[in-house]
DNA sequence: AGAGTGATTCTA
DNA sequence: AGAATCACTCTG
């Protein structure tokens, strides 16, 4: 996969964070150490993935909303056999975790080691430009947390979830 | 626009 | 304990 659209989110200091009321048994590994996987479960049936980012405790972690699929579309689309097109398989945080089958299981594990799931570099090319906006369903009690223009995405990739984000 | 769904967290 | 909330998705 390649990852082109996310939400940062940034740990104590902001009212949207998971982390924003302290540490907790669900949010526990937000405040543990960079480059590993935050898994949430919500709604009642949709998971969602994080890597977390800053240093240990400062619980701050990126969201991930969108991905292109690059290989091993078989198998996502057997995770995910309602996806219409192979863009809509990861355009969206519970659908990506559905495609790639993240579930509790995967809450913390090392994405520098080499595991099930990992993080790495594809050495493309810096984009010459990024999309940005506020990000999605934040609640009225985050307050001018909406402000911020903190979920980033790709232009030109088709990946990326609605209502997609504006030039800037 | 609304339902579905259940873990987590807040309030008392 | 009970209530409210929720970083969503699909359907109509």
């Amino acid at each position: 996969m390649r990852i082109v659209e996310v939400e940062a989110y940034r740990g104590v200091l902001d009212p949207a964070s998971h982390a924003y009321r302290g540490r907790t048994a669900r949010n526990a590994t937000m405040f543990g150490e960079p480059g590993h996987l935050y898994v949430y479960f919500t709604y009642g049936m949709h998971f969602c993935a994080n890597v977390v980012c800053g240093p240990s405790g400062t619980a701050e972690a990126v969201l991930l909303r969108g991905a292109r699929a690059v290989a091993g579309i078989e198998e996502m689309r057997a995770a995910r056999p309602t996806a219409r097109s192979d863009d809509e398989l990861c355009a969206g945080p519970a659908r990506l975790c559905q495609t790639l089958a993240i579930g509790r299981a995967h809450n913390g594990v090392d994405l520098l080691e080499h595991g099930e799931i990992r993080l790495v570099d594809d050495g493309a090319a810096k984009p010459a430009t990024v999309l940005s906006g506020p990000r999605i369903g934040l609640s009225p009690r985050t307050g001018e947390a909406r402000a911020f223009r903190w979920r980033f995405a790709l232009p030109d990739e088709a990946a990326v979830s609605r209502p997609r984000p504006a030039p800037n």
